[in-house]
DNA sequence: GATGAATGAGCATTCATTCAT
DNA sequence: AATGAATGAATGCTCATTCAT
C-alpha cells in the first residue's frame, strides 16, 4: 500500500490538489459558472494539466463526489461498530452526518448536484461513476442496518419497511441541512432571516421529531 | 381589478404564455441548457419580444417561481380555513403540498433552483424578487399558523419553537420529495432502484413519522 | 425569381460575401489552418454571424464547392449546345475547364479538398452536400455526352466505355492542372522551376495527347 | 556503408520504425488528425523520443515523403536499363508507377500533401527537404530520359518538348490514380459509384490514350 | 410594440512541443 | 538517450443580449 513510487505519489498529490481547488471554486460559483481556466489558475497548473488528470470538467466534479462520499462513509462506518440500541445508532449516524456536512459543506453541495452531471457523455459508465454509486449504496446501507438493528432490539417500531424508512430519513436530513445552508448563503431567501436557528438546532430538531413525533399522544387518544 | 384595457390584458396573456412555454423547456432541459431561442420559438414570438416582457433569462425563471409560489399559496391558504385540530391542519397542508408538487413538478424544481438565480445582477432587488420573497414568507406563515393552532388546541406538543419547527417540516418535506423525484429521472442514482417507493408513500411516511416518530415508547421507557 | 424581399436579398449578399472572404483565406492558408476568427474579421462581421449563415466551418467550405461547381456547370452546359463533332466538343469542354480554373483557382482547390470535408458529422446528408453531388454528376455528364456524340458521329474511337473514358479525362485534367498550380505556389516543388510551362500550354498539350497520342504510328506499325 | 556502429544502426532502425508507424496512422487519419501521442504509443516509444529523431510533426511527414520517393526511384531506375524502344519504356514506367502506388498508397497520398507541409517554418530548407527535391527531380528525369530515347529511336513523336511532356504525363497519371483512390474512400463522391472501374483499368486506359489518342484518324482525315 | 439579424465575450477542449529527471 | 508530465496558445462553437427596422 505504501510502496508507491515518488512519481506515483506526486501524481496523486497533484490530483488531490486540483480537487481541493476545484471544490472551493465550485462551492463558490456553482459547477456551471466555474471555469477550467479559473481552476487551473488557482491550482497554479496549466490548463492542459487539468485534462491530464481528469477527462473533462464533469470528471473533476465526479472526483469531488467520490472523495466526499468516501470520507463520509469512513465516518459512518465507525458508528455501526458501537454496541448501543438501534435507535441510538440512528441518532448517532444523524450526528455524524451533521458533523460531516458542517465541516465539509462542499461535499454536501457536490452530492446534491451529482445527478445533473450524470448526463455528460464523457463520464458515462466511467469507473468513477461506479465508485460513486457504490459509495452511495454503502451510505444507505449504514442507515438501513441501524434501522434493522433497532427493529430487532425493539428500540424502533417495526411497522416500517427499513429501506423506505432509510430513504425518508436520508431525504429529510438532506432537506433540512439544505435549509440551514440556505440561511448562510450570500443570496439566501430572506424569510429565513426572521427565524433564529442553525444547522445543529435544526438537525437535532429533526432527529427528535423523527424519534418521538410532534403529535401529543394524550390529546390524540381522545 | 377588471379595469384593464384590452392592450393590458393581451400583454399579461402574452407574458403568461411565455412563462408556460419556459416552464416546460426548463423542466425538460434545466435552466442553464434552456436557450432563449428555444423559448421564443416554442412560444411563437420573436427573441426580442422575450426581452420586452422579461429583463433577462433569469427574470423569466423568477417569473416562474413567482407564479408557482402564488399558486401554492392559494391552495395552502384554503386549508387554514378548515375547523380541525392543528395537527390535522399540518397533515392537510402536507397533503396539499404533496398534491401540488405532483401536479406541478416544474415549480418544485423552480423553487429549488431559485437561490442560484439570485446571484444574477440583472434581477437583484427587482420587484419580482420581492414578490417571491413575500410568497415564501406567506407559505411559511401557513405552516407556522397551523403549528400554533395545534399547540394551542393541544394536538401538537408545545415543546418546539413554531417557526423553527416549520422550517424543519418544510425542509424535510422538500428533501423527501426530492428523493422521490430523483427516482424518476433518466439518470438517477442507481441505489434508488433497489427500493420500491413513490412520492405518495414517501411523503405519507414522513408525515406519519413527523407525527408519532419511529421510536418505540414502551421499549424506550425501560 | 426576382421577387425577393430586400431582407432576403441582403441575407444572400451577406452569405455570398462571407464565401468570398472564406475563399481567399482558405486558398491562402488551406482549410485546416484558416480560422473562423480570421474569416469573421476579414469579412467584417462578428464570429456569431458566420454561424448564422453556416452551420459549421465545414459548411462554409461546402458552400464554396457548391458555388464553384454551379458556376463551372453553367459554362460547360453552353458548350454542348454547339453543333460540332464530338471530338471538338471534348476539346472545347477542356478549353472551358482551363478557362474556368484559370479564373477561379479557388474552386479548383475547393473541389480537390471536397472529399476530406465529407467526414464531418455536422454536414453529413445536408442539402448542400446533395447539391454538390448533383453538380458533380452534372459535370461528368457533360463530358460523357460529348464523348457519346463523338462516338456516334465517328470523330471519336468507340473502343472505350464512355463513362470510364470520361473519368480518365477528368482525372488527367485535374492532375495536370494541379501540376501547373504547384508551380505558382510560394512553396512549390523546385523541380518545376527547371521547365518552362504554364497552365495553358500544359492543358493544351494534354488535350492534344488525349486526342492523337504521342505514339509515332509509322514506327509503331513496324 | 556497412561501417555503422551498433548504436548508429539501432538509431536508424528506430527512426525507420517510427516512420512505419506514422505512415499507417497518417494514411488512416490524415496528417492533421494524426497526433504525436498516437504515433508515439503505436511505435512504443515515448513522445519525447519522437523529437529526438524528428524536429517536428512536419519533419516526420517529410521523412515519409523522402523514403517513399527514394523507393519509387529505385524501381523506376531499373526500367531505364532495359533495351526497348522509348515508347515501351514510358509504358513500363507507367506500369511501375501503377504497381508502386497500388502497393504503397501511403506514399501516393504523402506526395500529394507534400507541398502543404512546406509552409512549416520548422522544416524550411532542411536537409530532408533538399533530399526530397532531389528525389523528385530524379523521378522526373527518368520519364524525361524515356521520352528522349523514344524520340530518338522514333517510337515517340518528337513534336513535344520532353520536359513539358513529362510533366503532363506525370500530372495526368497522378490525377487518374487520385480518381481511382477516391472511389475506394469511405466518403467518396457518389458520382463514382455509377461507373465500374479500378485503378488498373484506369491507368491502362490512360496509357493507351496517351499512346494513340482517342481521335479516329480516318474520320478526321475526311 | 415586435422582430430577428448581428454580436462577441466566454468556454471546454486539443495537442505539438519542451524539459527536468 | 529516453521519457512523459506539464504546458498554454489556439480553436470551433454557443448563446444571452442588443438594436435598427
Amino acid at each position: 500500500m505504501q510502496k508507491l513510487s515518488r512519481k506515483e505519489r506526486e501524481r496523486i498529490a497533484r490530483k488531490e490538489h486540483i480537487l481541493d481547488v476545484a471544490e472551493l471554486i465550485i462551492l463558490e460559483r456553482g459547477f456551471e459558472s466555474a471555469t477550467m481556466e479559473e481552476i487551473a489558475d488557482k491550482a497554479e497548473v496549466g490548463k492542459g494539466t487539468l485534462y491530464l488528470h481528469f477527462k473533462s470538467k464533469s470528471a473533476i466534479y465526479l472526483g469531488i463526489c467520490e472523495r466526499g462520499s468516501s470520507l463520509l462513509n469512513i465516518e459512518m462506518s465507525k458508528v455501526l461498530l458501537e454496541e448501543v440500541p438501534g435507535m441510538i445508532l440512528v441518532e448517532k449516524i444523524g450526528d455524524t452526518y451533521l458533523n460531516f456536512v458542517q465541516r465539509n459543506p462542499v461535499y454536501f453541495h457536490a452530492f446534491n448536484y451529482y445527478e445533473t452531471i450524470l448526463n455528460d457523455d464523457t463520464i458515462a459508465n466511467s469507473e468513477t461513476v461506479l465508485r460513486c454509486e457504490k459509495s452511495a449504496k454503502e451510505a444507505m446501507t449504514y442507515i438501513v442496518r441501524a434501522l434493522q438493528i433497532g427493529m430487532q432490539d425493539g428500540s424502533i417500531k417495526n411497522i416500517f419497511e427499513p429501506r423506505e424508512l432509510a430513504i425518508i430519513i436520508w431525504g429529510a436530513s438532506k432537506g433540512v441541512v439544505n435549509m440551514a445552508f440556505m440561511k448562510q448563503k450570500r443570496n439566501h431567501i430572506k424569510i429565513l432571516d426572521d427565524v433564529d436557528f442553525n444547522l445543529k438546532s435544526l438537525i437535532h430538531g429533526l432527529i427528535h421529531l423523527l424519534g418521538t413525533g410532534m403529535k401529543n399522544d394524550h390529546q390524540s387518544n381522545n
